[in-house]
DNA sequence: CTACCAAGTGGGAGACACTACCAAAAGATA
DNA sequence: TATCTTTTGGTAGTGTCTCCCACTTGGTAG
């Protein structure tokens, strides 16, 4: 009984071949002058295996866990903290806990997404659906129901102060910690009332 | 020299041929299982030619001029109304702008938009811009650089907070002076600072 | 070692969104 | 009417992604 142990390790290095490989090609042609049967074969599966892997071509450069990270670190925050509060808190966390390896592939990765429109979409989307199951979570807290309109506003809110802060850079691609400083900043400012 | 009356009036009525049957047959029968061709057949054109009015599917439900209302609206304000004033007095004559079908398509445009992941993913993309833009027309008011991260920032939260009350619990029957009265409720929340 | 089962792979056929291109039709102009 | 420009339809193609089936490979048990 070895519990399929050769399966699993083939398989997250065919996983890792083919993310690898289409990453170093998306940096040398371009995401969209790269197709998935080149990615396929510099990574020696077929298509059909690069889909069984990842659902679509998007999912190779969009597949960070820092959503997960942060929304795990905002659950384990003390529940007499703000909302917002909590959400840095969370982000910081979140941060600190990758590995500078971990952190510096991350940024090249979110750099990268950010700079391809449909990628950049389908962030946001994601961005979209992780604040809303943190608003779900503090309506549960205090006791709101799951629609309540000040809930619904506040997660709003958030994530348009998110997006104001991750917009401008859209092209130049620089996704750095200071722009999880000035994240961090702009939630300051919405936890203080937002003074003009 | 009739100037090409002809030609825009027949350009708009195909324009509203295809964009109609789409919606019918989204409503129908589910955005996914609508193609292009079904949309071209129904609006009697070729394939070609729906391409050459809407560069992709999702922008059939994506092309919502509201932002572009509002913001006219909004520079329209007097220059001694506070930001959140203009804001909403803008919001208020952009709803008002539209007559009762129109605003009833637009609706149930939004409806879609926000049922239809990519479609979803393309809209907060377009936020983020619109963002830009509403950043852009509240510094010029207040004097402040456009860069401002309490300007964009506050641009942000703003509409996060219109998208928040916009984005209604699908097959719903929420009436139109309710929609923005909401709008308006949620707006006066992230004036007096999001109690929650 | 062998036989067997489950998991993973490759390859073909095809749907669908979208592009590039060209020839025909329709509208505008003189 | 003849001519020029805009718009259209059709054809051929590319690329993403799905379905399916035969084949191989890793794990397991006699």
């Amino acid at each position: 009984m070895q519990q399929d142990r050769l399966r699993e390790r083939k398989k997250a290095r065919t996983r890792a071949a083919i993310r690898d490989n289409a990453l170093r090609l998306f940096r040398e042609q371009g995401y969209h002058a790269t197709t998935v049967e080149q990615i396929a074969a510099a990574a020696e599966v077929s298509p059909s295996t690069f889909f069984r892997y990842f659902p679509t071509k998007e999912d190779v450069v969009l597949g960070d866990d820092f959503d997960e990270r942060m929304f795990g670190a905002f659950e384990r925050q003390p529940p007499d903290l703000t909302p917002v509060a909590a959400i840095r808190a969370a982000i910081r966390e979140a941060i600190a806990a990758y590995d500078p390896q971990e952190w510096a592939r991350f940024r090249e990765m979110s750099a990268f997404a950010m700079s391809v429109s449909e990628v950049r979409a389908r962030s946001l989307d994601e961005l979209a659906r992780t604040i809303d199951a943190m608003a779900e979570a503090v309506a549960k807290r205090t006791g709101r129901a799951s629609g309540d309109l000040a809930v619904r506003a506040y997660a709003g809110a958030v994530l348009g102060v998110v997006l104001s802060v991750l917009t401008p850079d859209l092209g130049d691609a620089a996704v750095d910690d200071q722009l999880y400083q000035r994240i961090d900043e702009a939630l300051a400012l919405l936890e203080s009332g937002l003074p003009l």
